[in-house]
DNA sequence: CCTGCAAATGTTATAATGTTTCAAATTTTG
DNA sequence: CAAAATTTGAAACATTATAACATTTGCAGG
């Protein structure tokens, strides 16, 4: 009987995003950072789902708030949550998705379902290390590690996967 | 005295694009696909850089051949290569470049330098291998990894970096 | 040969994603 | 408070990717 991560198991997902939005200020704080009312409103709107959100989604939902905003304003609020770990772009999906791991230091690496779209973020320090060595194998320093997977989430294995 | 990869290391680049064509028309041959002349120059013009290529680049390569191609053309003589394991797309780029493990069954682990923009196609199988040992962990069935390591290759570390 | 189907390409328009630039407002700091 | 720095607003634009439909090409069977 394996335990299940998180996004795989029903959950009070309200609870959770105000944990993180209680982390995030908390986090902000600590690095003398501002988060302001839209950078705060837009890692909520983040949270409020499991799936990865575009950043034209985001500025829906801040249109539909009242907020007129323009692109800039939502890359900027994007760029600073995850300059400070708050959020993670998610590259084979021109996405965001909240950082389940803020604060920590990791390496997130994405389950991506291609069914039902919801992502999980793992930390698996093995594959950190033999990520590392494979690179430093080739006299390379890496930096920053894209990692995503896609593929079935365990729910839609299940599925008869109709259509 | 460690090997370094081959784009590493000085090396005749016409016989290396050559080569990946030869090798790419007999796998072509093998799939029954049709290689036709679009496709194979579009591969020629992303073999010719060790850096990737972005779509838009491929069709402003075949524009200065005279080729009056619209961008249609190009992502789908690249959505053909990639489905024939011909080119890999770099997802944190949005560029193409080709792949040296043609042929071989094979997940792709790209280190691209952030100085000089190359980038390098390894196969690292204890990468591969604790990928899916985390990926199982969760219940998830992996099909397609996305692994993309930005950072600094042997030579840009030398560098002064000046700039 | 030619006819008819499937695959490939051409063409136009448009969608989706992301950035530049400069001005105005707000917050912080001396 | 005033100057400096950060944040936000706003308009235009740049880049990347796809949709939809017409046309051409390659090829198998009559």
């Amino acid at each position: 009987m394996s335990a299940r991560a998180i996004p795989y198991r029903p959950h009070n997902h309200d609870a959770c995003v105000s944990q993180a939005l209680t982390d995030a200020r908390a986090i902000c704080q600590r690095q003398n950072a501002r988060l302001t009312p839209i950078r705060e409103r837009v890692l909520e709107l983040i949270w409020q789902s499991h799936k990865p959100l575009g950043a034209y989604d985001v500025l829906a939902e801040l249109s539909s708030d009242g907020h007129n905003a323009a692109p800039p304003t939502v890359y900027r609020a994007l760029d600073f949550l995850q300059q400070h770990g708050l959020v993670h772009r998610i590259a084979s999906l021109n996405a965001f998705i909240g950082c389940t791991h803020a604060g920590e230091s990791h390496t997130g690496m994405f389950l991506i379902c291609r069914a039902c779209g919801n992502v999980l973020e793992l930390t698996a320090p093995e594959v950190s290390t033999e990520v590392r060595k494979a690179a430093s194998g080739q006299g390379f320093r890496a930096e920053n590690t894209t990692l995503e997977i896609a593929g079935l989430c365990p729910g839609c294995q299940a599925e008869p996967e109709h259509e």
